[in-house]
Parts: C-alpha cells; structure tokens; sequence
DNA sequence: CGAGTTTTGGAATATCCTGCCAATATAATT
DNA sequence: AATTATATTGGCAGGATATTCCAAAACTCG
C-alpha cells in the first residue's frame, strides 16, 4: 500500500493520540472529515493500522517490578518451541517474548510483576517448568528511559 | 486509586479496544453510559489510563527489522547517562530503552529499521557516536511471539 | 435504624459519525 | 494541448454518540 502525505500524517496523530475525534484529526491534516475517514479506514483495513489500545500505567497498578528474562532451550525441534510459545502465552504477566539471534539465549521474555515475590513465583513455579527450558536469565529493569509505541513512519 | 469491579472490567476491554464508545463500553460492563464515562474520566484523572494509541503494522510500514542492542557505558556517572539517554530519545526507530541490571551491559535498545543497511547506519552513524558508550552487542528478532501492551489488571 | 455520602440512571443538548452525490482535482491518451 | 477517464474531495443530512445535569437509588457509618 502506498501512503501519501496524508496518510502519513494521520498515522503519525494517531499514534499519539488514537482517540482523536475524526473532525479533530481531519481538521489538524487539513481535510474535511469525510476523505479523512476514508483514509482511515482503509488504513484500517489494509492492516497498516493494527488496533487501538488504551495504555495503562503499571505503577499505578501495583505492577512495579519489570524483567527481562533470557531463556535457553534443551533442543531447538519445531516441537519444543511451540510447546514453549504456547505456555507462554499463556501467562498473562509476560507482554514480549522474542526469538533472538546473538545471544546464548533463544528467547527473550518481557515481564510485569508487583514484587519480587511475585517474580519469584512467576520465575520458578510457571516459567522454568515448561518443558525444554534449561537455562534461565533474569535482568530487572531500573528504569525506562523511552517506552514508545509509535514507529517511525517512512517518508519525512 | 482503589479499584472496583466496574473499573478492571473497564480497564480490561479498553486495553484491547481503544475506541470502544461509551455505550458499547456500558453495555459489556453493566452500567449505564454516563457512571461509565464518569468512571473512563476519572481513571484518565488518576492517570491508571495513560493514554491512548493506534498501534501500527511494522511490516506493512516497511519496517521489518527489529533489534535489540546492549549497550555498556564507559563511566557510571549522571551526566553520562543523561547525555545517553537524550540522545537515545532523539532516534526516532528506538522504541524503548531500559536501564537494566543484572548483565553485563548496562542498557537495552529496541530499535525498528527498515533493513540490514539501515540497522548499520543506525548503529555506526549514531548509536555508537553518543558519548561514553563503549561497547555494543546486536540481537536480532527472529519473530515476535508474544507482542501485547495489555498488562494483568490486579484481582481477577 | 436513620442521616450523610456516594453512585447511579435517564433526559436533554451538543457534538460527532457516516454514507451519498455533485464538484473538483489528477492522470492518461491521443 | 485538449479531452476523456479515474480518483479524490467537500458538503449535506440523518442517525448515532458524547456529555452534562438532576433526581432517585444504593451504600456507609454512627
């Protein structure tokens, strides 16, 4: 799909904001409402817009604690791995899980917990218990510096 | 900010549907549409509900190379890690920087590029350039197993 | 049990969404 | 360069939605 100047720009405000009215976003890109919600639609349904989201904030949910947990595998079959992505799914506390390259581990998983108590029986009850894991890393996370879920939209 | 059963209800839906309507959102949860916007309102107010986003499509952006990048500083002192992480914040294709403990390096990048080309420009042209930063390590994504923004709303 | 507080539901108004059609702009062809 | 064809826009209208206000209901605490 190829996006023009106004669609670009419509990504970039909705980024920020994906609640902006279609008067208010069709006003700020310099169009009237109807074309710019035909544009977004589209957008919509070529699959460049994926979803809208509102973001909660962790902290104010007593989810104060962030890991970052690197996993090895015993043997890398198809087998193991969908066993391993399905568990992991599975868990509601962890929000990433990556299949890297470059490191000793296999993947990387993203985790949210209260404490470290809580870490702890995410870690050693659920997490090492899937079946394959053999090795297991755990960083924290101090602070996040940039926490952005807005791309860089090609062509400015 | 104590939370009821209406709210996590709330919380829940808007995490995966940002633009639910309010009536719409009344309805899955059982009240009326003005105590539901009432309660969206405050939760906004309380800051539990920080934002709103359209997240978009990275391949369908042309984005199809995601990294991570562990970076080690050469000297733990403030006015490094602030100069660092300004600069981190200027690169639009980094979408998060954490602070991280528990490995030798002392940061995690995500950065989102286009391609191979864009990923060595990215890291010789401005990642390695920024003051104090000594020594980079790339991981690459391989697939993305789990990719949600959604976190656990406490008490289910 | 009763006074005070909080929260809800419904009505009214203002705002916004959305499909349709004529008008305009853009592109292609000769 | 003129003309046709195509794509895109703007405005309007009907319907849906958001938002505020107030009375009624529910809840809380002495």
């Amino acid at each position: 799909m190829q996006l023009d100047r106004y669609d670009r720009h419509i990504l970039r405000l909705l980024q920020d904001d994906g609640r902006l009215s279609n008067q208010e976003l069709a006003d700020r890109i310099g169009l009237s409402p109807s074309p710019c919600l035909r544009r977004v639609r589209a957008l919509e349904e070529a699959g460049v817009i994926a979803g809208y989201r509102a973001m909660l904030d962790a902290k104010a949910l007593g989810l104060s604690l962030m890991a970052l947990i690197h996993i090895s595998m015993d043997q890398h079959t198809p087998e193991r791995f969908e066993g391993f992505e399905a568990a992991v799914r599975a868990i509601p506390e962890i929000l990433e899980c990556l299949l890297i390259t470059g490191q000793s581990a296999d993947y990387q998983l993203k985790a949210v917990v209260r404490d470290m108590d809580a870490y702890q029986e995410l870690l050693l009850d659920r997490v090492t218990r899937i079946p394959g894991v053999t090795g297991v890393h755990s960083s924290f996370v101090l602070r996040r510096v940039v926490d952005k879920t807005a791309l860089p939209v090609p062509g400015d």
